[in-house]
DNA sequence: AGATTCGCCTGAGAGC
DNA sequence: TGCTCTCAGGCGAATC
């Protein structure tokens, strides 16, 4: 399942591939994404246009084109990028193929539709489309003055402020479970009263999961591959996710696996407070 | 008004 | 074997 991680291996990934090459040819599968898949602005905005960058916000990634739109996905779930032969078969659940010079082409692939593709038209201000994002929790703007900020006066469990996208962007389900291992910290603790230093924990721990995630080519649950069909393998250095019953690494307790806002949680009684 | 739950969607796996 | 049920989760809407 795409986080941050995974999105940013893609977005590495696709880089080299697309950039400098043309789209051409547009086609869609017809079924509708977690939003309808905009097929006029598509051909309108894409046809002819030259990519000049692939970039991430968050877990949406953004392809710059020569004529100033751009084109938005968000993998959701399930969801794929990646650079085929044209004469590659569709697979099943392909919902948009954007034809490329060199008879190929970028196909986007989500088996259970709960991504997204958008246009964004020149005058459409990317800031605008982003404006409830949070900060990224890799750049500087997450701060252990940002987070106390952000924590103030609220009671919201530590783990779905972690998930909260108007807070940071791009940490889900195991990327919060993993960091809050890391941290030392519980997923239930409510944010106000989350010290200073155990803020510092969460940004500096925090971004060390990420990085390493990104190193390892990100987690393949789920089936996720890069752009270029490959999985990740962060999968085998997780803490807690997916661990219940066995033993933590750091103090040999149990993994728990407990329910929190509708959402499998793990963690460790021994060492998260 | 802040926190939680629901619904969208498909496929894997469990249980009968 | 073949059916039904449950679970997985990002995220916006609905509800508590």
């Amino acid at each position: 399942m795409p986080e941050l991680p995974e999105v940013e291996v893609v977005c590495q990934g696709l880089g080299p591939l697309v950039v400098g090459r043309t789209i051409g040819r547009v086609r869609t599968s017809g079924l509708p994404l977690r939003l309808p898949v905009p097929l006029a602005a598509l051909r309108r905005w894409t046809k002819g246009a030259l990519v000049q960058e692939v970039r991430r916000r968050g877990k949406y990634l953004i392809l710059a084109l020569d004529n100033q739109a751009r084109l938005v996905f968000h993998l959701g779930m399930t969801g794929r990028l990646g650079l085929f032969p044209a004469v590659t078969p569709q697979a099943k659940h392909d919902h948009l193929c954007l034809g490329l010079d060199e008879g190929m082409e970028l196909r986007f692939n989500d088996t259970r539709r709960f991504g997204v593709i958008q246009v964004l038209t020149p005058k459409q201000e990317e800031g605008e489309f982003f404006s409830a994002l949070g900060p990224d929790p890799l750049l500087p703007e997450f701060s252990v003055a940002y987070l106390v900020e952000a924590a103030a006066r609220r009671k919201q469990p530590l783990k779905s402020f972690l998930m909260d996208s108007r807070v940071v962007v791009g940490i889900g389900n195991i990327y919060a479970n993993e960091i809050l291992h890391e941290a030392g910290l519980s997923p239930l603790r409510p944010v106000n009263q989350v010290s200073r230093a155990e803020w510092q924990r969460v940004v500096t721990k925090g971004r060390a999961v990420l990085k390493r995630a990104i190193a390892a080519g990100g987690s393949s649950i789920s089936d996720f591959v890069n752009a270029s069909g490959r999985p990740g393998y962060f999968q085998l250095e997780l803490k807690v996710y997916g661990r219940q019953g066995e033993p933590c690494r750091r103090c040999g307790e149990a993994i728990v696996k407990e329910t929190q806002a509708g959402r499998a949680t793990y963690s460790c009684k021994g060492c998260q407070r």
